[in-house]
DNA sequence: CACGGACTGGAATTGACATTCCATTTTTGC
DNA sequence: GCAAAAATGGAATGTCAATTCCAGTCCGTG
């Protein structure tokens, strides 16, 4: 039930095992892959069968195995698909503390949105199927490197332009920043409460803070 | 698979579903615990079946189904085992810079000396299981607490002690220093290399440390 | 030493789930 | 319009794993 998964390693990266889809096969496809994230969300992989993804994208068996060869690569094609959800969000880099901050309340808010139910789309993910298989393991890597680069990318820029102490370390911090979200949503999501989310968020902020140059007024 | 779990309810803490065991059943039952702890620790819970466990452990089907009603059962005292072995490892809490680096250090090597295989004990579990039994997440949280006590408590008494600053939140660094603990785990674990924990603690103590009421000179 | 409860063995049952198979319909390229 | 490819339907298969059942053995106690 596990072990499909060991046998995905032959395409280090991602099988792009296209097909000539027309559109309405693409759309089918898609609303597979959408809903499969949506019950695996809420399931976890190992607790989502194909049934439930069936019954709820409404296809039929004979479809899901048309566009995906078996589970793996239906979990495979679904962390695709987080991974591409973070970039047309934030079309600009947070290279600003501001900025900084909006990520950190943006994160806030959707779990209380959530009601503190479900954690991380990605997160989840790597802690069920990190150890599964080489391949889907790169895959999770990737699609973290496609959440932190923005991060990065913001603090390295401010530091560039000299707004962050040169001996700061922007990498770290943005690494910081990641962790503490995946680890503030997994306690907040266990404990039904947002504390520990807002507060390692804010503790690495008040360090990224503090790693700015105020302009001497 | 999963649904077991949602009927686990009715105790809200932990079922005491103690029976009279003698000294050889305590000691099966131990086997089976440990065993069970460790197996799921490398294939989770959904990954880990009732026969594997048996061979790994050398004991029969009715062992298991003696000591435990069924496999959620066996799962909680998993969670129990993990809780309880928090605590004699550190006698003292981490009341100090020194101890509490300590504290990371140890975190740290740690994952080093798994090369990086396998996340947090607690937090897999917690991940995996967050969703799908309220009494299962009631005792994640517990779990979770007896953890983070010690760190609390340090802090706390740091305060108190006139070493932190007044403004400063001890509970919320405790949070903090957790949640970093998490998810630089689980981000380490993901990308096999120590830079996402590393920097995740690293900042942290650095927000705890610019706390710290430094001595006039 | 006999009795009852704790403990153990292992086969049998049952249900769920991934995957396969065969047949039918729809769309595309020419 | 027509052959080929794509898309769909849905039953059938086979495996695997949780749990149950029926005995049997060990051991403390009266």
């Amino acid at each position: 039930m596990e072990c499909q998964f060991q046998s995905v390693l032959p395409s280090p990266t991602v099988s792009t095992g296209e097909k000539n889809l027309t559109s309405r096969g693409r759309a089918t496809r898609d609303r597979i892959v959408e809903t499969a994230a949506r019950v695996i969300m809420a399931r976890g992989v190992a607790g989502t069968t194909i049934q439930d993804v069936m019954a709820e994208a409404q296809v039929s068996t004979s479809q899901v195995y048309h566009y995906f060869s078996d589970k793996a690569a239906l979990v495979a094609a679904v962390i695709e698909f987080h991974a591409g959800l973070a970039e047309p969000a934030e079309p600009a880099d947070p290279d600003s503390v501001e900025k900084l901050e909006r990520w950190c309340r943006n994160a806030i808010t959707t779990q209380i949105e959530r009601d503190f139910v479900g954690g991380c789309e990605l997160g989840s993910l790597a802690s069920e199927l990190a150890e599964t298989s080489e391949g889907v393991r790169i895959q999770l890597v990737q699609a973290f490197a496609r959440w932190e680069a923005p991060l990065r990318r913001g603090l390295r820029a401010m530091r560039a332009r000299g707004e962050l102490r040169p001996d700061a370390d922007p990498d770290a911090l943005a690494l910081a920043l990641l962790a503490a979200l995946q680890g503030g949503i997994l306690l907040t999501q266990t404990r039904r409460n947002i504390d520990p989310l807002r507060a390692a968020l804010t503790t690495v902020m008040a360090q990224v803070r503090s790693a700015v140059i105020t302009p001497s007024p």
